[in-house]
DNA sequence: GTGAAAGCGCTAACAT
DNA sequence: ATGTTAGCGCTTTCAC
């Protein structure tokens, strides 16, 4: 085990001090003497020296980490996320920690604090719950955070997504198509972002005069975080129960798009044709969402570019200057809605 | 901004000394009275003390992050990879960094060696190519290190997949159908888990005394990892190649399910069916390829049980002791194929 | 323009 | 059983 390269060992090597090595290293636009400079350079590259991260990192009180706390990464809404991040810093000196949290508050407390210990100065989170009490035990002082998906009660950035107008948006496209019975399908009703969807579902129904049947809104009695293809199989499951109604619905609108596949397989399972027999919208615009037989009309939550934005935020410092970004839904027309 | 809590207010605080309090908050087994033990826990929750990780690290030379290593997010078969990191660290105190390299070399070695520089002792990665040779450069003595998906020519521990048989496993499904006419598409085949399950394709087709017409052969002319949906993309193109044919095959063999899938949106979308016309078989198991409305029948790569021994593997560091281990395919039997 | 030295927060060898 | 102290590798103030 051959001992590591430090600063001292090419300080010896080029007969300058750690200091001037430092400088040298660090790129520091300080007047340093060409002549040393290149001492140091050939020094650096003899003995492979690489910078000792943890060593800078303490002293200096800073590093090139960005932290991003997610719920989960079987929701590929988070996966785009994560995407439009690692895209974003590809050969650049930044390094991501990830944390899943299962959208257990517990957890989120548990890996935000840390990733504080750790230093990290720039994180990403997208909370899940509005259940953030946690947080206020924090210190949070000379931390850029940014939030994404549910927005933070604290001195933060915020990039927010519109679900309201959204869900009124899928309605809207169902309505146009001449549907009346419209049904709503999702997981349990318990975050903001899933009220706001609701609230507009509900609110576009009272606009267009269309009878809200109890039937027709199907939504899941559990929630799991650890059952494997939760969201498939309860989209499979509630599309179930209105197929089997008397009086079935000619569309559905499905919370998101992982809901709005398990909708499709259970559909075309009993032989049914999308968009024939009913129409299908979800909610997302997962990549995956094109790719299949029958491409899927969604409403797009652009997770890609909130990724891209949430980066760009935490890149740029903005000290007390804090922005709130509320995103705006588009409606993407494929093939799983048709006309009644 | 506030002064951050450290060791020495704690001691202050309880009136020991630094020592006595790092020894309790690491739980050490040393004896330490329990008056004085009570007295530091309870200094640690007035003043809110949390260990300053970094210092730590720079100190004993050890840490609790696992740094990952993948070409991409694009393909799934990764997350699968991760979500089994990330499920097996939730609630423990490890840190997850995660990199990504575009299949590039160049990428692949700066990522690693930053790893090193932020003292990371622990690493899963999956290298893309065969190019390794910038590996020879890196010092990695103390390093745990876990290769995924390609095998490394270093002293680690190794997880690799047997992808030629999975190759053949393929084709005699296929042939046990009934399928004379078996088509092979693929990206160019250009590393060794995608020579390998070429070698199986042409073997089995010599095994089998079928035919190797050069135009059932599709291989993509690019590559590409920036094109979003370049897997995806292909896999239309090709099937639409094959589809165009005077003599059409009966049976695709897909290099993955991502190209699979592809192949599957093109016959559908020329209104001809799957299994009936035209029978599709994949390679990974994707946890999508069972919710398609048309369930994927495919090779199972158990990437989530890979990840979950390279976890393992990379936790309990095995000092010296390296395992190499070759993880054996398996069909999973599901709705694209059928007989002729 | 360059160097000496203090110190970031912590652990562990050594002393008591 | 507890405390003292050196030092992990680095940056940065201050002095020259």
């Amino acid at each position: 085990l051959k001992k590591r390269v430090t600063i001292y060992d090419v300080a010896r090597e080029s007969g300058v001090s750690v200091a001037t090595v430092s400088r040298v290293v660090n790129n520091v636009e300080y007047s340093i003497s060409p002549k040393l400079r290149e001492e140091v350079i050939n020094a650096v590259a003899k003995l492979e020296y690489k910078q000792n991260l943890v060593g800078k990192c303490l002293r200096s009180n800073q590093n090139n980490d960005i932290g991003v706390i997610i719920p989960n990464m079987s929701n590929y809404y988070y996966i785009m996320l994560m995407s439009a991040i690692n895209d974003g810093i590809l050969g650049s000196d930044y390094n991501v920690l990830l944390s899943t949290t299962s959208r257990n508050p517990q957890n989120e407390k548990k890996v935000l604090t840390s990733l504080l210990q750790k230093m990290v100065k720039k994180i990403i989170i997208a909370v899940s719950s509005d259940n953030i009490n946690w947080l206020k035990d924090i210190d949070l002082s000379g931390i850029d955070i940014v939030a994404i998906e549910h927005k933070l009660d604290i001195k933060c950035n915020n990039i927010g997504f519109n679900y309201k107008e959204g869900a009124k948006l899928a309605i809207k496209h169902l309505v146009e198509m001449g549907h009346k019975k419209i049904a709503f399908i999702s997981s349990p009703i318990s975050y903001a972002s899933r009220i706001e969807r609701y609230n507009g579902v509900i609110e576009s129904f009272e606009d267009y005069n269309i009878e809200i049947i109890d039937e027709y809104i199907q939504i899941a009695d559990y929630e799991s975080e650890s059952e494997d293809k939760y969201e498939f199989n309860i989209g499979k499951q509630l599309t179930s129960n209105l197929l089997n109604l008397k009086n079935p619905p000619t569309a559905i609108f499905c919370l998101n798009d992982m809901i709005a596949i398990g909708a499709m397989q259970e559909i075309e399972r009993r032989k049914l044709d999308i968009p024939k027999d009913i129409s299908i919208i979800g909610f997302d615009n997962l990549t995956i969402s094109s790719m299949l037989s029958t491409p899927l009309t969604t409403i797009d939550q652009c997770a890609y570019e909130m990724g891209k934005m949430a980066l760009n935020l935490v890149l740029n410092e903005c000290n007390d200057k804090y922005t709130d970004i509320m995103l705006e839904p588009t409606l993407v027309i494929r093939k799983s809605t048709g006309s009644i």
